[in-house]
DNA sequence: GCTATGACCTAAT
DNA sequence: AATTAGGCCATAG
């Protein structure tokens, strides 16, 4: 049997990035990796696009592939996210942010 | 079940 | 560097 106490895959989705320690980033594809999915990383993007729940998803540290955050945010704008991950100790260039250092990984 | 949409990924032009 | 095209997946109507 599977522990599955879910509904929508969105829903993992949501609880993936909340998992998300602060001063770390994940991609797409780790979250949908996370959601039990991997590959899905445009379901990720289509679920926090929906933000149902501004405030408690902290879509500031869900990042592209290339660490790049999105053209546009339900925030206010890259802008806004780019002061959001630096108060949290991630450094980022621009749009860019550096993995390397700061991706989210099993610790 | 099909169509349309999307904050993705990669490659090609 | 920017745009286009194809591929991948899930959701909503």
């Amino acid at each position: 049997m599977k522990p599955q106490k879910t509904d929508s895959f969105y829903d993992k989705i949501y609880a993936a990035v909340q998992q998300i320690p602060p001063g770390c980033v994940a991609t797409y594809g780790q979250i949908a990796a996370l959601a039990g999915n991997g590959g899905a990383a445009r379901a990720v993007g289509n679920a926090l696009h929906k933000n149902p729940l501004p405030g408690v998803i902290p879509c500031h540290r869900v990042v592209n592939a290339k660490g790049r955050l999105a053209p546009h945010f339900a925030f206010g704008g890259t802008g806004r996210q780019r002061s959001l991950l630096e108060a949290e100790g991630v450094e980022v260039r621009g749009e860019y942010v550096d993995l390397g250092r700061f991706q989210w990984r099993s610790q």
